[in-house]
DNA sequence: AGCACGCCGACT
DNA sequence: GTCGGCGTGCTC
């Protein structure tokens, strides 16, 4: 037997891998982690192939290590897709995809059925506000077919909300808070051993060898959550797509308001019956003079009547930084660079073409005020008129000023106000649009009665999508603009940032302009410099960034690749 | 000639 | 990722 064993060195330059010879009895197969020696020493490394060849010349594999292959022929094409695809080394997408402690035979607590595989893998989304009725049905066709199948939710207090809502089904899963290496290592080989299971987690378990799986539940797949900070910079339903293309796993993607990327994808859309959130009202604060304060009389009725009442409300504000942007205190218009015209987000420069920047693109003045407020100054404003009546989450008062990380765990609300709409449709990234409808839609969704929208662009498409409901048209908008600009997912993006980086860099880095691709840059930014890499298909780009990445590090340069980053 | 250093390919 | 070979250039 030779084994083609890939070491578990992150470099692609040994993607490939090298032949060693078995040994007797060893049980190595595909998937399975060993040890051999390479270069004088011995390395851990994993098999990508067996076969019968001869062993003569061939260095042979010292042990086999832990009692389960990590992947199987049929995981590892996904696998290799995502090294191309997040140009990354394909032993730092097996260590994602690998269980914390080396996996162990485990006593198997459930029966495998009989196994009668789908034929035709499918592909839906189900905008449904509560999915989990149409998401049981699904799970129990799979499980009668013997199949198992994998749910993936945003955050760790959602997996226990999710758990709750499959309560006595077979073989469940949970990876609950208690997270220990050996408790996460022991559902990875109960899962990788049995069929039928039914695995409930978060992100880290979307390249899971699950035995059999024939079907992928991915929860909320708009969140920002499903996408890995640190390289590589995996994000859960590309994971998942290409899953079910290349395993031929049925894919289930759920969210009231889809992402672009999800109808790029031809998933059939199952939309529910009418608008999925509470009433919503515009509040149109174009009319007003400038500098009437935060709160539009509106606003403040609501607020009052609230208070009386003694009912429930949720002010909601982006956070400070996020998607920063300026607006001209002349006519109110966004700044944009009048060299390239992306939207400002510093004072000074422009980030994507590095121009100076000059006065406002309409009406030529030169004042401009950064867009949205903070949590630290709502919550003064909310103070100075309903005084101790307002609080943050937790503090149990009549109103709470909330930002985007409270609102997994928001109770719902009678009332949901959301204080300046244009500093979320209006964001510098070019997901702004569809991020923002899709952030108020979850806020929409906490109200029992109605949410207030503040803004002084009443006709954007965003608003008027949050008014009617009508989210497909909307996002099949945004899509059909992103075409024309070549943005994701009509186009690729790739953010590449370098600290100490050597001589002759730039050089390099602009020989991948050309044939549809454009490498703008070097910018400086806080990580080092950094280009934005951008044209209609980066696959021949993607290799010669290999081989750039690599002569990088080894000049000791420190470098991030971010595939389809979700923030410009 | 002798040695430090950095570049670059090999590693099965 | 790590090692070692080899060329460059400096010092004795």
């Amino acid at each position: 037997m030779t084994l083609q064993v890939l070491p578990d060195v992150r470099s692609v330059s040994l993607d490939n891998g090298f032949s060693y010879g078995d040994i007797d009895s060893s049980g190595a197969e595909v998937g399975s982690v060993v040890r051999v020696p390479l270069a004088g020493r011995i390395v851990r490394g994993w098999v990508i192939d067996a076969d019968d060849g001869p062993v003569e010349g061939l260095k042979l594999i010292r042990s086999v290590s832990g009692d389960l292959p990590v992947f199987t022929t049929e995981t590892l094409p996904t696998l290799q897709w995502a090294s191309k695809h997040y140009v990354a080394p394909l032993a730092s997408i097996i260590r994602a995809a690998s269980p914390p402690n080396l996996p162990r035979n485990v006593a198997v607590r459930w029966e495998e059925a009989a196994w009668s595989p789908a034929q035709q893998p499918t592909n839906s989304h189900v905008m449904s506000p509560d999915p989990w009725p149409e998401l049981c049905r699904a799970i129990a066709t799979t499980q009668a077919r013997g199949e198992s199948v994998l749910i993936i939710v945003p955050t760790m207090a959602e997996v226990t909300a999710a758990a709750e809502r499959l309560d006595g089904v077979a073989g469940l899963q949970v990876l609950n808070a208690e997270v220990s290496d050996h408790s996460i290592t022991t559902v990875w080989s109960r899962t990788a051993a049995t069929a039928g299971s039914v695995v409930v987690g978060t992100a880290r378990c979307s390249l899971w060898p699950i035995r059999r799986l024939g079907l992928a539940v991915l929860i909320d797949e708009g969140r920002g959550s499903h996408k890995a900070r640190q390289s590589p910079t995996l994000h859960t339903r590309t994971i998942l797509q290409a899953r079910h293309r290349l395993e031929g796993i049925d894919l289930i993607t759920t969210g009231t308001v889809p992402t672009t990327e999800v109808l790029a994808s031809g998933a059939a859309l199952t939309a529910v019956g009418g608008r999925p959130w509470s009433t919503v009202e515009v509040v149109d604060r174009s009319l007003e003079p400038p500098g009437r304060g935060v709160f539009d009389a509106r606003m403040k009725a609501g607020l009052h009547w609230a208070v009386r009442e003694e009912k429930s409300v949720a002010v909601f504000t982006h956070r400070r930084g996020f998607a920063p942007a300026f607006r001209c205190v002349g006519c109110g218009d966004l700044r944009v660079c009048t060299v390239c015209g992306s939207r400002a987000r510093t004072a000074d420069t422009c980030e994507r073409c590095a121009a100076v920047l000059k006065g406002c693109a309409t009406c030529g003045k030169g004042r401009f005020e950064p867009m949205g407020l903070g949590l630290g100054r709502l919550v003064e404003a909310l103070q100075r008129i309903w005084g101790d009546d307002v609080g943050l989450p937790g503090d149990h008062k009549l109103i709470t000023a909330v930002t985007e990380r409270d609102l997994a765990e928001l109770q719902p609300v009678d009332l949901a106000i959301v204080v300046d709409a244009d500093g979320l449709l209006l964001g510098t990234n070019y997901r702004a649009g569809e991020d923002g409808v899709r952030l108020m839609a979850r806020v929409a969704g906490k109200a029992l009665g109605r949410t207030l929208i503040q803004t002084l662009s009443p006709s954007l498409q965003g608003i008027q999508c949050l008014l009617s409901g009508n989210v497909e048209e909307f996002i099949r908008t945004q899509l059909s603009d992103r075409e024309l600009l070549g943005f994701p997912p009509a186009g690729d993006i790739i953010v590449l940032e370098v600290r100490d980086a050597p001589d002759g860099v730039a050089e390099r880095v602009s020989e991948l302009s050309g044939d549809g691709v454009t490498a703008f840059g070097p910018q400086p930014s806080p990580n080092g410099d950094r280009w934005l890499i951008q044209g209609s298909d980066l696959t021949g780009a993607k290799e010669q960034l290999r081989t750039i990445a690599d002569w990088l590090r080894r000049q000791g340069a420190s470098l991030r690749i971010d595939v389809d980053p979700l923030d410009l």
